[in-house]
DNA sequence: AGCTATTCATAAGT
DNA sequence: TACTTATGAATAGCT
C-alpha cells in the first residue's frame, strides 16, 4: 500500500474521491456524536447536507427541533443581555445584508392575498398580483439557471 | 500504563472522569465536523450542550439558523411529497372551510423566502418554489379570466 | 494541562 | 460498492 501522509484539509476536487471520503467521514462523525452523547450525558444535534444535497441528521434528544429550541433560547438570553440597549435605541430588526428583493416581493404578495380574498379582487389587483408572481418566478428561475451552471462547472 | 480494552458505551458515572472525557471528545467531534465540511464540501451544523448545560456550536455555513432553515425546508418538502401522494390516494384536497388555497400557497412561499435566502437554496428548493409560484400564477390568471367573462356577460 | 500506549478511523488498494 | 490493511488520528488512563 502507498504511503498516505497527513490528510490535506482543502476541498477534494475529484468528485468520486470526495463522495467516498464524505461517506466514510460522515459515518465516523455520526458515530462520535452518538458516543459523546451516550457516554458523557451531553445533548447533541447534528445536521449534515451532502454535496449532493442529501440530508443526514442525528439527535440525542427526542428531536432536532427540541435541541434547536434550547439553542435559540440560550442565544436569545445572550442576545437580550448584549443587545437590549442597542435595539431599544434603533428599533431595528436585524437583516443580514443580503439582497432581500424576492423576499420583499413574495411578502407583499402574501400580504395582499391575506388582506383580500382573490375572489374579491378587481382586474387591476389581479394584474398587479400576476406581475409580481411573474417577477418572483423570473428571479427563481434565473437563480436555478446560475446554480445549474455552477454545478456543470464543478463536474 | 494500564491496559484499556475497548471503550464502554454506557454513561460514565464518575463526574470528573465524565467531564474530562466530554472535553476531549467534544474537541475531537468538532474537529471532525470541521474537516468533513471543509474537505468534502458538505454543510454541517452541530450543537452540543455539556452535562453542565454549556453550549458549544459549529456551523460550516454562515449560521446555525441557516442550516436549520434548510433542514426545516427539506423536511417540509418531504412532507409535501408524502401528503400529496396521500391526497392523490383519497382524492382529497385540504380545505378548512373558506377557500384559502392561494393564501396557503403564497404564505408558504413567503415563509420559505424569509427563512432562507434564494441564493442559498439548492436545486430542489428552487424547483419547489417555482412550482408553487406557477400554481399561484395559474389561480390568479384563472380568476382574471372568470372576472373578464362576468364583465362581458354584463354588457 | 501534557504524555504515551492503545484503540479508533480511514485513505488507498483490491 | 464492499472489504482489507497500513497508517494516521483520537483518546483513556496516568501524571
Amino acid at each position: 500500500m502507498m504511503k498516505r501522509g497527513p490528510v490535506q484539509l482543502r476541498r477534494i476536487e475529484d468528485k468520486t474521491s470526495r463522495q467516498v471520503r464524505f461517506s466514510k467521514r460522515r459515518s465516523g462523525l455520526f458515530n462520535k456524536a452518538f458516543k459523546l452523547a451516550t457516554s458523557c450525558d451531553a445533548e447533541v444535534a447534528l445536521l449534515v447536507f451532502s454535496p449532493a444535497g442529501k440530508l443526514y441528521e442525528y439527535s440525542s434528544s427526542s428531536s432536532i427541533e427540541e435541541t434547536y429550541a434550547r439553542y435559540k433560547q440560550f442565544t436569545s438570553v445572550e442576545n437580550d443581555v448584549n443587545n437590549r440597549n442597542a435595539n431599544e435605541d434603533t428599533g431595528n430588526v436585524q437583516n443580514n445584508g443580503e439582497d432581500p428583493y424576492i423576499s420583499n416581493i413574495v411578502n407583499e404578495i402574501s400580504d395582499r392575498c391575506n388582506n383580500r380574498n382573490i375572489d374579491q379582487m378587481d382586474a387591476r389587483e389581479l394584474d398587479k398580483l400576476t406581475d409580481d408572481l411573474l417577477e418572483a418566478l423570473k428571479l427563481t428561475r434565473s437563480r436555478k439557471v446560475s446554480l445549474t451552471e455552477i454545478a456543470v462547472e464543478r463536474n
